[in-house]
Order: structure tokens, then C-alpha cells, then sequence
DNA sequence: TAGATTGTTAATCGATTAACAATC
DNA sequence: TAGATTGTTAATCGATTAACAATC
């Protein structure tokens, strides 16, 4: 597995979900440059980590850039996860569409409130959150994934049961800053990151209108 | 304001979520750094984009830093945003605990599904997406931000109705290349994006075991 | 062919780290 | 005081851009 900085990885993906809107047979350096806000020469510079090259003239295959990006990212790799927390969002994810295409799996979905558990989430039973059933369905179903989302203040004590009993991979959904061993990887996927940037750009529109505002206040 | 680079403020709503997750009235550079998994000398230099400052020997007061990491994400300041899809991710977004901290309300949750309208989302029924109710709310609220969370096929005509009737803000949950005017800002929310990190890594993980496994079998 | 576009090298720019004086 | 920690300067490192030869 080649190393991909960070950054690059980050565009990759960006370069991904633009190529999935797209419908033509090659697509050039340019237009991907422009639908990603970026230069032509930043996206040629990032396809060199890749195998795939382009066709002078024409640009690059589109569905050969995309299949050696889905194999990047693992998209056809099998991974079967559970989800822990049987709320809304808990909900939400056990259903979500999106995981049939990039070869995700939940097995199973877990509350530790009896009232949730027993009751569907569309074909699947929310079990208890509880040691013995926990192990047998991790077992079962090789899995190592967790998507946490329970109450913030559950978060680290459902997530030190998860690590105890073998889970190595937290996909927390929960805006808690999780403490786990070094062998355990935690992925954030809460929404308050995005939210902060949300503010911050509306806050930054507002200021700039009051500037804008000033401004023409000064020359009337 | 103040410009940030990106890279730093992604660090900073990092050190905010950790210093939520202390409890002591001095932290130091170096404990943050470690929670954070960079040095403390970033983080002392991501620090210089704030007037906040140390003391020596003691470190940075918690409650200083805090509050003025919500004032660079606008954390105090309210917005009013309206939902729009009435789905699993829709009703948990409209239901979302952590607005209230982050100083976010959703005034209306939307849906074009006839079968969703009228139904309740806890205390907030769910109207039809349609252009009069629509932009009745966003006047009487003075809404310029919309959470997107209809299904993928129909984000894009979904965004383009929002647009014309004067949104000017996506927070985008689908994962759809969105298309929108140059005053229009999209932020990216959807979990595909997450999802391919934790693809990448456990792929990753997966490949090293393998080397490793290789390694002893040609050391024994 | 001429024009368009890739792929890559060299130059620039920005971000991180190393180092350390200041000082509580 | 001595030790710990900040804040900043200088050095390094890495990422982006500029430029252009290769060529379809």
C-alpha cells in the first residue's frame, strides 16, 4: 500500500465524488480542477500517487480513475460493523443507503436501554448491549468496527466495554473526545466540526456585509 | 476577524473539544499536544492566532481559551436553520442535542413526500416543501441556512428550489457534488467521506498484519 | 500541423519544528 | 533559586505553483 500524504488523501476523495457526477468518457485535469476549487497542476501533482495516467489531448478515463480510487479506499473491500446506540441517529445509520455501495455491512445494532431493545430498525432486532451477546456477534461476524452513537454521556463508558471486548476500530459519532489504548483507532464523524466551520463562515459573510455596509455608508 | 489558515482552525476546534473534555483550571501546551497527537510547540504557534495567552509555569486558563474558541466559531452567536428531508437522518438532525450549545436552532423541518407532512418531529411538524410555505418561514425567521438531507437523487433539484427562494448557506448530508451559484457557500456533512478514512485504515491495518505475518513465516 | 493536455522539474511559498531567551 | 513553561525567532521541511518539454 502506497503512501498517500493526508492533504492529498482528502482531495482524492473530493476527486472521487466529482467523478461520480460526471458522465463522460475522460474528463481532463481542468475540469476536475474547477469543480474542486483547486489548480489543474494540484490535481495532476495528486494523480501521481495513483497508477492511472491520463491520454494527452484527452485527459483521464473516467472509470479507470474511479475504480483505482474505490480500490484506494478500500470501497469494494468488505468490512461488517455494528452500531451501537438505537436513537435516531443510531437508526439512521443502521439504515443507511449509502453502505451497500461502498461495501459496508452492519450486522447488528445495540442499545443498553431495555425499552429500545427488542424493537426493529427495519430488518434487524436491537439487541442489548451486553457482554455475552456483544462477543458472539463480534465473533460471528468478524467484526471490529463500532459506530458509536449513544448519549454523550455514555460515549466513553459503551466505547471501554467495546475496546474490552475486542472491537479496535470506533466510529464515534458523538461529540465526546474519546480516551482508547494505542491499539484502538478512534475515526470522528460527529457534526459539530462541521458545524463550527458552518458558523464560522456565516459569521465571516456577516462581518464582511457590515463592512461592505460601512463602505457605502462612507461614499453616500 | 481575523484570517486563520484552514489547517489551524481544524486543530482548533480539536483543542476545543479537548479542553471540554478537561475539568482543571490550567492546562499546559503539552497536555493538549498529547491529546491531540502533535507537538506543543503547534500548538503554542496555533495559538498565536488568538489573544489569549499564557502564563509561565501555569500554562493557559481552560475558560479563557474556551471562550474564545467560541467566539472564533461564533459558538454564542444564534442561527436559525431549517431541515429539509423528514427521513431517519433528517428527524435526528432536526432532534440533534447539540444545537442548543452551538448556539443553532431549527426553526422548520421540510419534506416532499406527502406521506411525511404533517407528522411530527418531537415538536416541530414537518411541512411541505413548497415554495410559498417556504419562504414564509424563511422570512419570519430570517433563515439563510439549510440542512439538506433528502435522498441523493433528489439533492440537486432539492438545493436549486432552496436557492431561488433565497438560501444561500447548504449544510450539505447527502453525497452529491452540489452545483450552486457563486454566493452560495456548501459545507460538506455527509459521512461518506469519514467512512472512506476508516475504509483506508483498517485496509491499511489489514496489510500490515499481513506483512507482519509474512515476516515471522520467513523468520521461522 | 497546431492546439491541447499531460507529467515532471525547478522555484516558491507556507507550515512545522527546533531552539532558546524570557520569566513566573 | 531552579525548574517549568510560554512566546518567538531562525531553520527546516513539505506542499503548491509556475513553467515547460513531451506528445497525442
Amino acid at each position: 500500500m502506497i503512501y498517500i500524504p493526508f492533504v492529498v488523501l482528502e482531495r482524492l476523495k473530493e476527486y472521487r465524488k466529482i467523478l461520480l457526477s460526471l458522465d463522460s468518457e475522460y474528463v481532463t485535469s481542468e475540469e476536475i480542477a474547477k469543480l474542486a476549487g483547486v489548480s489543474s497542476d494540484l490535481v495532476r501533482r495528486d494523480f501521481t500517487y495513483l497508477k492511472t495516467t491520463g491520454q494527452r489531448k484527452k485527459g483521464y478515463n473516467r472509470i479507470a480513475l474511479l475504480t483505482e480510487l474505490d480500490e484506494t479506499f478500500a470501497v469494494r473491500r468488505n468490512l461488517n460493523i455494528i452500531v451501537v446506540g438505537g436513537g435516531r441517529l443510531g437508526q439512521a445509520l443502521a439504515t443507511y443507503d449509502g453502505f451497500s455501495s461502498c461495501g459496508v455491512r452492519v450486522v447488528a445494532i445495540f442499545d443498553s436501554n431495555s425499552e429500545n431493545v427488542g424493537n426493529f430498525v427495519e430488518d434487524l432486532v436491537i439487541l442489548n448491549l451486553e457482554q455475552s451477546i456483544l462477543r458472539r456477534v463480534l465473533n460471528r461476524f468478524f467484526v471490529s468496527i463500532a459506530a458509536v452513537c449513544v448519549s454523550a454521556e455514555s460515549a466513553q463508558e459503551v466505547v471501554n466495554l467495546l475496546v474490552e471486548n475486542g472491537i479496535t476500530g470506533i466510529w464515534n459519532f458523538t461529540p465526546v473526545k474519546l480516551v482508547v489504548p494505542e491499539n484502538v483507532v478512534v475515526v470522528d464523524a460527529d457534526i459539530t466540526s462541521s458545524l463550527l466551520t458552518l458558523k464560522r463562515l456565516v459569521d465571516k459573510r456577516l462581518s464582511q456585509e457590515t463592512k461592505v455596509a460601512d463602505a457605502s455608508t462612507l461614499e453616500s
